[in-house]
DNA sequence: GTGAAAGCGCTAACAG
DNA sequence: CTGTTAGCGCTTTCAC
């Protein structure tokens, strides 16, 4: 096969000399002849002279317009196929004094699993509505961010839909006012009013720990990265108040929120563990997080219960599932997120909106019911048989 | 929190209006008064008015060109300060005759994680060299993908990366003609000659096969999805390869390669396990196919060997983990072909190139030697313990 | 039905 | 050091 597709790819049409690019500004290098374009696209008017009407009726039969002779319209339709035209959005867009159809999608990383599928949704529902879509990314860093939205705003682009880095980000406000659609999604936007779609990660957390401290579990450890993201933040929060409600004391040597990190959060989990007084369950703040956990987990011999994070792909196929899996839910997320921009697209005024939406569990697995007699249980107390479960 | 969080927003600068586009046309609405944009952005014009100098010295202030007295020049950067001045980067793409500085990456579909994992890459490379990246998902449907190339191709990119839906795309032989640069990856580009990076996936199927031919199995059986896909059809052509070479006559009863989704895969995988004369391997040819082999398997009760393709996330935390993982390394493809296109991009002229990686093997799982003997073994006999492995 | 002229927001020569 | 004049590729008046 090797060589089946080295022959396909060698036959084909010879490669037709590159591109009319040169040097590193990337300047075209255009040698006008005879007022039509040696190299570089055909212009509209090279259409028209070709077709030997004016430019005006050239554009009427490029853009569809009616008033134009059947006859002469096809002349015009010839040229441009024969001459491969392509008509210049950005020059269009100028002229037009239109908006450029473009939203800009300011995102932590694509790789990550979560917000691909996030920024997947908003690009097809944009896509629908004949909006190209650019992509940008800041990799929680709040400096980039900014760039990144710079350069997408040079570029005009109708809106920007942000999952955004911490920091302030009231740089965005001059846009705004200069009429630029921006929607934040997953994480609110600091420093600015804007339309936003979250999901309450503090009940989200709140209501998994929760969940665990019905099921008997008094030794409860929560695990984050060290960031200051506003979701991670949250859920930390949400576990403080659900042992508080629940009138627990939080033993600190069960809390580790700035793990630097995934490697760190396997080691701290290992430590738990191992020492006298270990946790039942845990709470991780974050899919790669909770992915340590299970990693420690194994390591040590034991299944305790576990609450997770968007861990989107198949939980109940992991070795040991998570008992609880709260997933914000990309999809209805970047759809939320994309439909508020297509309304303030369409015109819609008004102040900034705000959609929270509750979170998702499932359970891949029962919870470990732990008796209520007795306090200091230990991890090896709680011991699950991980090849028991089965899925349906 | 809840209410932190609703505090926090609606304490914020109050909205100021919403967007200046009315109406589904995005029409702007810009009323003109006394020659300065009342709303819309401030244009140069408007800056230099502002500062009392002439279009050509706020454009060499606002472009960092030298030659301007620095009173002159900070007066240029109040006025653009206080106006909220954006350069157009449309306009002047237009007005320097230069590029765009945007590449589009034409993929299938961005919620794939690998997909994603690869246009990061791609992204990131690009960003490096400030070309914004504009993305278009086809869905593998050839019409979409001729669609999205011809917008991306009239917003001007300098060059298309492009993950191929199946099919001919000798519609883009014209705009390679006009400059256009295009670098196929992970799969080839049908009907033109252009820089392609791929996987040799042949091969990767035959290696992973011939593994578990040597481990000793003979009844190995095969499963795709009813795809034309180039990456899915060589897959399996290596598993015939394979078979051939081991002098291993291939029973049609194990070979499915036309599963409509996974979830018949997953039904496939379950009647060839309950056949009187069940397979003892597996290959799977894509990452969801074999997580529903897995599914199968685990309502059978059986473990038997596994090769699968692209289990990015973590194969060896599965509950069977595969004892063959073929990667094709979403970011070295999308490495090599941001840098491809930066070459070209460079200047380079010549032949269309060709890269065909070797595939990357991982064994989250050693596999089960099956004696020699006989050859008409159960799957029961294959059977192995999911819980006896442990990882690193 | 068709076309000429002006201009979108900017840069590119040239002059002063 | 600064300004003037063209024009990028297209759309938009408005006239023929």
């Amino acid at each position: 096969m090797r060589l089946r597709f080295r022959q396909r790819c060698l036959t084909a049409l010879s490669f037709t000399g590159g591109s009319d690019l040169a040097g590193p500004a990337f300047r075209r290098c255009r040698l006008r002849s005879g007022g039509v374009s040696r190299r570089g696209r055909p212009t509209l008017a090279d259409v028209a002279a070709k077709a030997g009407v004016s430019l005006k009726t050239a554009s009427r039969v490029i853009n569809g317009e009616y008033g134009v002779a059947p006859a002469t319209a096809s002349r015009v339709q010839d040229a441009a196929r024969d001459l491969g035209f392509r008509p210049n959005h950005l020059a269009r867009t100028l002229a037009s004094r239109r908006t450029s159809a473009a939203v800009g999608l300011v995102i932590p990383d694509l790789s990550d699993p979560f917000i691909a599928a996030l920024a997947a949704e908003v690009e097809q529902n944009l896509a629908a509505r004949d909006l190209q879509f650019m992509s940008a990314s800041h990799g929680d860093d709040p400096e980039r961010q900014r760039r990144q939205s710079r350069a997408l705003v040079e570029r005009r682009v109708d809106a920007l839909v942000v999952v955004s880095a911490p920091g302030d980000a009231s740089y965005l406000q001059p846009e705004i006012d200069h009429g630029l659609v921006v929607v934040a999604v997953d994480r609110p936007l600091d420093g600015v009013a804007v339309d936003t779609v979250v999901v309450d990660n503090e009940k989200a957390a709140r209501l998994g720990v929760d969940g665990m401290i019905k099921a008997g579990h008094r030794r409860i450890a929560a695990l984050s990265l060290d960031s200051e993201l506003w979701t991670l933040t949250e859920r930390i929060r949400g576990y403080h108040h659900a042992m508080e409600q629940a009138g627990i004391a939080v033993d600190p040597a069960l809390v580790r929120s700035h793990c630097a990190d995934v490697a760190e959060a396997r080691a701290v989990m290992a430590t738990m563990l191992a020492a006298d007084d270990p946790p039942t369950a845990v709470l991780a703040a974050k899919g790669g997080v909770g992915r340590a956990a299970i990693r420690a987990m194994l390591d040590a011999g034991v299944v305790l219960d576990l609450t997770v994070f968007d861990e989107v792909a198949d939980p109940d196929l992991l070795v040991i599932p998570p008992s609880t899996v709260v997933e914000s839910g990309p999809v209805r997320l970047g759809a939320a997120a994309a439909s508020m921009v297509l309304e303030r697209l369409d015109g819609l005024h008004g102040p900034a909106r705000e959609i929270v939406l509750a979170p998702l569990f499932e359970h891949p697995r029962p919870l470990t019911q732990v008796p209520p007699t007795g306090s200091d249980r230990t991890a090896r107390g709680a011991r699950a048989n991980a090849t028991a479960r089965r899925t349906a």
